[in-house]
DNA sequence: CTGTATCCGACGTGATACTG
DNA sequence: CAGTATCACGTCGGATACAG
């Protein structure tokens, strides 16, 4: 995700949500929504679970990601402070991805939304199938 | 969410799933999260878990959002049989969405992840500032 | 009331080339 | 190795008009 996006008002305009203060919490949701529901955030998040990753090996891990999209990816996660960016500068430059605190509690709601995933993805392809069929 | 982009094998493709058969978790993951990561999806079906609804019920209640947008978002929602779309064929019409077991059921993680946002937002909007100031 | 059809601008994404 | 810059393309989303 484009980092400049991620507070940009008319996202929230959009919403309807700057006209109904009292959902505040609504606001909250969308904005994590955005992050978690991008192409390649929680793909990053996942990964990192597991221990601190540098910038090729997450590139090599996910597979079909760019080098543009990664590091667009990464710095969403360093703004929003879920990861942590540390450089060594030496030649070649090694620079080291890790979870923070707070990258690794989100990591758990994400979770359970992927078990879910998971869990119901027969049910939902039958239903795909079923409606495409109807509307063939 | 345009309903013929969700099962899209470029988005698995690009995703480099299809050539890491042994991440198929993944592959169910990123189309859960495709859906609760588009814009209008689970501001619906948060609102659909307190009842059944009709339209411009949703319509009003979200308040920013476009005749075609809504239409569309409860279409995708319906082709992944998480809601259940009922006509009256009256005059004028009337059209009832409710939530299936399968939406409720989706609904239970999504509230964790809102919740999870919710009480992180100050962390998060902290990090956004500091981060932006720090790059001026 | 509940949609569908069309146009159009904005944004996200990938490919490629280049840099320190 | 770890980026940045640029371009080109496709999709998403809003506005508007029209229909059953």
């Amino acid at each position: 995700m484009n980092p400049r996006t991620s507070t940009n008002p008319s996202n929230l305009n959009v919403l309807g949500l700057t006209e109904a203060p009292e959902h505040s919490d609504c606001r909250a949701v969308s904005t994590v929504l955005a992050r978690v529901g991008d192409k390649w955030s929680v793909l990053v998040i996942m990964l990192l679970v597991d221990g601190t990753k540098r910038f090729n090996e997450l590139k090599r891990m996910i597979g079909g990601i760019s080098q543009r999209m990664l590091t667009l990816t990464l710095r969403g996660l360093e703004r929003d402070g879920l990861v942590t960016r540390t450089v060594f500068p030496t030649i070649p430059p090694r620079v080291d991805y890790e979870l923070t605190d707070l990258g690794r509690s989100l990591a758990e709601p994400v979770k359970a939304l992927g078990m879910w995933a998971f869990d119901n993805m027969p049910d939902i392809q039958a239903a795909r199938q079923h409606f495409d069929t109807k509307n063939d």
